[in-house]
DNA sequence: CGGTTTTGACCTGCGC
DNA sequence: GCGCAGGTCAAAACCG
């Protein structure tokens, strides 16, 4: 087991934990988990973040979102694989029970847990794969320059897994594989995952010059959790055309999450991949964070600055709550 | 026809 | 060194 599992096995049974009881059967949770260095950009998780709340299908906004106070946490510890949302998850599932939340008697979960730091357990492979870059070596040279370069990119890569990208990854409970976050996609691979039926599917962001790659796992141990990770940022954008069908918000929607209004976005606009069935079925409730819900999380991070990074990092999440 | 998805092969890193 | 798992490539198939 890695560091990292023992510090989230660790942060998984701290105070804040004691209040992950209200859960519901048809309902949402959005796990929040944040890896990478601390530069991490604010911008890029807020919008990242923000979109992928507000325009999950079944997520968020699907279902109609409600941040329960007890419901979120903060943490500031290291976690990034899978396998520790998995971990992370059954902990959680374990201490369910049902509330009801909402308007119109909308059943909600919701959690949201953060985790700024860097990684360390996960393979960095830079831009493109090992593969693909020893290739083009021999594209370019012969087997001397080959093996030079290839010292040269072991090298490289040694540095470059001090560095990691930052990732965002989810926990979404839904019935849709591949949340829209208004950002294109294009799939490139697709894994079996040890020990578990369902597959792991690759996606890069098909703007030029945008590294951001996106992974989609269901959770084995909950079939009906979406674990969705953002690696590094995207340097651009929401494309104008997806966000003009995704959102009919200000064009700066993505970048400002602060003027979404993430109820009416998601009720105005629907996400290809949602059914209509998925559209009628969802009762919609607005995502509300009191003042109350406020005061009661800054004195339940450990810090006052983990709180602010929070509420920088979810600025559309606490924004709400200002009248 | 262009963009996307599928899928088997391949590469890399890690643990033993 | 070997086997395994994660990650990526790229050709073929698919789709609007």
């Amino acid at each position: 087991m890695s560091n990292e599992t023992k510090d989230l096995n660790n942060y998984h049974f701290t105070s804040s934990y004691d209040h992950y009881n209200n859960i519901s059967s048809q309902s949402i949770m959005n796990l929040v988990y944040l890896s990478g260095p601390s530069s991490y950009n604010a911008n890029m998780i807020s919008s990242q973040i923000g979109s992928d709340l507000q325009s999950s299908p079944r997520g968020a906004c699907g279902l109609g979102f409600e941040l329960s106070p007890s419901s979120t946490g903060f943490f500031n510890t290291s976690i990034d694989q899978e396998n520790d949302f998995n971990n992370a998850y059954s902990y959680n599932t374990s201490h369910k029970s049902h509330e009801v939340v909402g308007g119109g008697g909308a059943i909600v979960e919701s959690e949201t847990k953060v985790s700024a730091s860097p990684s360390s357990s996960e393979h960095h492979h830079g831009e493109d794969s090992g593969k693909s870059l020893m290739k083009r070596e021999a594209d370019d040279g012969g087997k001397d320059i080959d093996q030079r370069s290839q010292k040269v990119v072991k090298t490289k890569k040694k540095e470059e897994k001090k560095q990691r990208e930052p990732r965002v990854s989810f926990m979404t409970k839904t019935d849709v594989d591949h949340l829209e976050d208004g950002y294109r996609w294009r799939k490139y691979g697709q894994k079996a995952v040890k020990n578990s039926p369902y597959p792991r599917s690759y996606y890069r962001c098909t703007t030029q010059k945008c590294n951001v790659k996106k992974r989609v796992e269901r959770s084995y141990q909950d079939p009906t959790v979406v674990i969705t990770t953002y690696e590094s940022q995207h340097n651009h954008p929401i494309p104008t055309s997806r966000r003009t069908a995704m959102f009919s918000g200000p064009a700066a929607c993505s970048y400002n999450s602060s003027s979404l209004s993430p109820v009416s976005d998601f009720i105005i606009n629907t996400p290809r991949t949602v059914s209509h069935d998925d559209l009628f079925r969802a009762p919609y409730a607005s995502m509300n964070v009191n003042a109350n819900y406020q005061q009661q999380q800054s004195q339940e991070f450990h810090h006052e600055s983990d709180f602010e990074l929070l509420k920088e990092m979810f600025p559309s999440v606490f924004l709400k709550q200002e009248p």
